[in-house]
RNA sequence: GCCCCCGUAGCCCAAUCUGGCAGUGCGGCGAGCCCCUUAAAAGGGCUGAGUUGUGGGUUCGACUCCCACCGGGGGCACCA
């Protein structure tokens, strides 16, 4: 190997950091709109909360982003790559109160903090186009929005039992818990009837999912999977029973079962159950809800849990069958699912058999599946089957009764087709103070009157402190002097809405303002937006599956039917990348296995760190830090650094068609990496070409030319996942970067096909598929020659071994298979 | 309980889509040799390691396709 002087065989990467970040913060690289009248990429990462100093997870995605923003903008693109916060939200506001501050002293000041270790942290972003959710300038325009929304019937009051997490003391909507838990703090979360807005997600519940199929295969699929089944879509029927003088409806997805309808069944708590009651039952109803009451949502929902439920004491009239069926309210039924009621076919539902037999109710088939029958067997049929005990519908197939029966209901009455949603409306109401408030006034006289827009932002009070906790309303209502204010509309004594948006109202809508921050004439100037939305690539973790995501392509739908965009998917392609762990286990203070990811970076720099990152496995997996080390990546990094010095040292122009060929092999192969987002084997290729090119470069005569081309080429290519050690690089091949001649305005390199193409291929020759023999031939051979060369080869004469020769399979060029008899 | 993904060297991965040579890289430990620098260390280079989770099937040929099982991860789950 070539000798390295002792003052260069250091690579300090903390020098390079300092040199070279100066500089590029001059150059001012990565505005968008640089490379003007190129097409137009918007690559986007899912913006942070400001809570501390980044932390290994940032690292870990925003550098997937960087990698992928960098590579489009070598390949020639414009490219958008912005920044900003959700700035908005709890844990400033916790913070607030047990120091005794204003939620903003947090915020802003950590923003500051992450601004400055992003800059650090070499990202590609352009800041001229920050933008924080709490900024009055920006929730203006997501009170702007609720308002529009709002004029379209979308946003609406009701009053309903809601989720109420008793720890943040506010109301959840249902994303926000998870197996009956708040998503932010884990506490069980209970149910309070309250009256709260609500945006009319469901109406848009066939388009969220059937415009998933737009984002097949650019979306990872189970995040298009979670979101189907969030949004449940049923097809079914609505089927009218009379109970005394009332028609009650039922949603069922088989309405060919309706003969094996034994009894039916309404939600414990809903008010129907009261409303139908018999006078008679009305003490044992009364105890049985105070019952389910007491039962939290995890234990209620608990499938193996016994069937409980009391008879109504009324009877229920089947329109198919004229059958009158007994009534029971029971907590299996969920009060708003469907209608809150069902009808029961213990047969052939599981749930409805397990209640027949615990309350001694006839069980009868009328699908006939060919399994045993299940008031012996206690399991329910629900397969395939010809129906029997149905009347006229007796020896149809199940599809076609159901159609048959849906139909003849719709004929007479008494029914039609439905389908039914798991999705429910989107609470957006907070009781907390940290969010964009309400724009809505409610006044003793005229109602429910939204703020004008020229009033608007509403802007919080200034509370601090004290007057910041929980207290079950929202603390805004304490503001007293806020709160009151004159009607809009009539000039009346009226009070201010109180609660505080979702924050996830204000990411909803984040990336559009991204294309023209500072506009003025409303959210987002809707030329800006066409030209760069909607969102090439997005990049942030799968905890967002059906929050955000969900959100976020609800608001672009309601905006596309405003006539505000002209797409109807936000995000065209997502990446969901992993979480960085250590010793198998999500890092947490009560682990103590948190990695700190300011001490990675002054123990090993910036460039090792991400380039660990993302060599550790396929974005999208966990990267268990104990199975990695940045100290092989300092290692690599400074053998590229000291390639780079001795290439640069090197004089002449003489070419090696080897090294050549090396280069447009990684060149090609790296570039559809990166087009696959592969970017783990990306990192291999660059150093398996650092090898070949240390080796040429430590041949006898080294060819200069080839040499240079391919440190250069591989100082562009790595400049997007290392970018200061590919900045020094470059540098040292004699590259002013000073006077804006920088790697990271360099072009992606070009590939001749020319070297692509092999001179000559290894043939593998087997005998009973083990392989004999290898054969260097032109890749053009024919099908002839290839099985004359392979049955003359001593090898696999020796294996045939003077058997006879059964067959022969060619594959020219890349393989024979000789088979004896 | 239902659905999805994944099992390749000590480790993270590649080759699986489209069947045809099982390979790149990394780290730890140990050993030897070489280079460089030497007071020493550090640094660099070379040299290893496999029944592709198990069993069956399809095929001339299976890590690759199919079936079953085992193991790991994830999602959904009284949604009628």
């Amino acid at each position: 190997m070539t000798q390295v002087p002792a003052e260069r065989a250091a690579y300090d990467p903390h020098a390079v950091q300092e040199r070279w970040l100066p500089v590029w913060d001059r150059l001012d690289l990565h505005r968008a709109g640089r490379r003007a009248g190129a097409e137009k990429k918007y690559v986007l990462d899912m913006f942070p909360y400001p809570s501390g100093d980044l932390h290994m997870g940032h690292a870990e995605a925003y550098g997937l982003a960087d990698v992928l923003a960098r590579y489009w903008m070598r390949r020639g693109y414009d490219v958008l790559h912005p920044i900003g916060w959700d700035s908005f939200g709890l844990p400033a506001e916790n913070a607030a109160i047990k120091r005794d501050q204003h939620p903003a002293e947090y915020t802003y000041a950590n923003i500051e903090t992450q601004a400055d270790s992003f800059r650090r942290y070499a990202i590609s972003f352009d800041w001229s186009r920050r933008l924080h959710t709490s900024d009055p300038e920006y929730y203006r325009w997501t009170q702007w929005l609720f308002l529009r929304f709002r004029e379209r019937g979308l946003a609406y009051r009701k009053s309903s039992a809601v989720n109420w997490c008793p720890k943040d003391q506010t109301v959840l909507a249902n994303e926000q818990v998870v197996q009956g838990a708040c998503e932010r703090c884990g506490t069980v979360v209970t149910k309070r009837e309250l009256t709260q807005w609500f945006f009319k997600v469901t109406e848009y519940a066939d388009r969220l999912l059937d415009d998933m199929e737009q984002l097949r295969g650019s979306w990872p699929e189970r995040v298009l999977l979670m979101q189907k089944n969030w949004i449940g879509r049923s097809q079914g029927a609505h089927v009218d029973f009379q109970v005394g003088d009332r028609t009650v409806t039922v949603f069922t997805t088989r309405p060919d079962t309706l003969y094996g309808a034994t009894f039916f069944v309404v939600a414990a708590d809903a008010p129907l159950a009261l409303e139908l009651c018999a006078p008679a039952q009305r003490e044992a109803l009364e105890a049985y809800r105070d019952e389910v009451r007491k039962l939290s949502d995890i234990d209620r929902q608990a499938t193996d849990r016994e069937k409980t439920g009391v008879d109504l004491g009324v009877t229920a009239l089947n329109p198919v069958t004229g059958e009158q069926i007994p009534v029971y309210a029971a907590d299996y039924v969920l009060a708003d699912y469907g209608t809150g009621a069902i009808m029961a076919v213990p047969a052939h539902d599981q749930r409805d058999l397990d209640f027949a037999r615990a309350f001694g109710l006839p069980v009868r088939v009328v699908v006939d599946t060919g399994s045993p029958d299940p008031a012996e067997t206690g399991q329910a049929t629900s397969g395939d089957g010809v129906l029997v005990n149905s009347g006229p519908y007796d020896g149809l197939p199940k599809a076609e009764a159901i159609e048959r029966v849906v139909a003849d209901l719709e004929a007479r009455g008494g029914g039609k087709g439905a389908i039914n949603y798991r999705l429910r409306d989107w609470l957006l109401s907070r009781q907390r103070f940290w969010g964009a408030p309400i724009p809505i006034v409610h006044c003793p006289s005229c109602g429910e009157v939204p703020v004008p827009d020229d009033q608007l932002p509403v802007r919080l009070p200034d509370l601090r402190g004290a007057a910041l906790k929980p207290a079950g309303t929202s603390p805004l209502g304490a503001a007293a002097d806020w709160a009151a204010t004159p009607c809009p509309s009539c000039g009346g004594d009226a009070q201010r809405d109180t609660d505080t948006m979702d924050t996830f109202v204000d990411s909803s809508w984040y990336f559009l303002r991204y294309c023209s921050p500072d506009f003025e004439d409303g959210p987002f100037d809707s030329e800006a937006v066409r030209e760069w939305m909607p969102v090439a690539q997005y990049v942030g973790g799968v905890e967002h599956a059906i929050l955000h995501l969900l959100y976020s392509r609800f608001f672009v739908k309601v905006l596309q039917d405003m006539g505000m965009v002209d797409f109807n998917e936000p995000f065209s392609a997502l990446m969901n990348q992993g979480q960085v762990i250590n010793q198998g286990k999500a890092m947490s203070k009560s682990l103590g296995n948190g990695i700190d990811l300011g001490k990675e970076l002054s123990s090993y720099g910036v460039d090792a760190v991400r380039l660990t990152m993302v060599f550790a496995g396929p974005p999208e997996d966990d990267i268990d830090w104990a199975d990695v080390s940045p100290s092989g990546s300092v290692k690599y990094l400074a053998r590229v650094a000291r390639l780079a010095e001795d290439v640069g040292l090197l004089s002449g122009d003489a070419r090696d068609a080897d090294v050549d060929r090396v280069l447009a092999r990684t060149v090609d192969e790296v570039t559809r990496l990166v087009e696959a987002q592969r970017l783990n084997v990306c990192v291999a290729r660059f150093m398996e070409l650092t090898n070949a090119l240390r080796r040429a470069a430590d041949a006898p005569a080294p060819a200069t030319a080839s040499l240079r081309d391919g440190v250069e080429a591989l100082a562009v290519m790595l400049g997007c996942f290392a970018p200061y050690t590919a900045e020094e690089v470059w540098s040292r091949l004699g590259h002013d970067v000073d006077a804006g001649d920088s790697v990271h305005d360099s072009s992606w390199p070009a590939v001749d096909p020319a070297l692509l193409v092999e001179d000559t291929v290894t043939c593998v020759v087997q005998v009973q598929g083990k392989v004999r023999a290898r054969l260097e031939v032109p890749p053009g051979i024919s099908e002839d020659d290839l099985r004359a060369q392979a049955l003359a080869d001593p090898g696999v004469v020796a294996a045939v071994s003077g058997r006879e020769v059964r067959t022969v399979i060619v594959r020219a060029p890349k393989l024979v298979n000789v088979v004896p008899a």
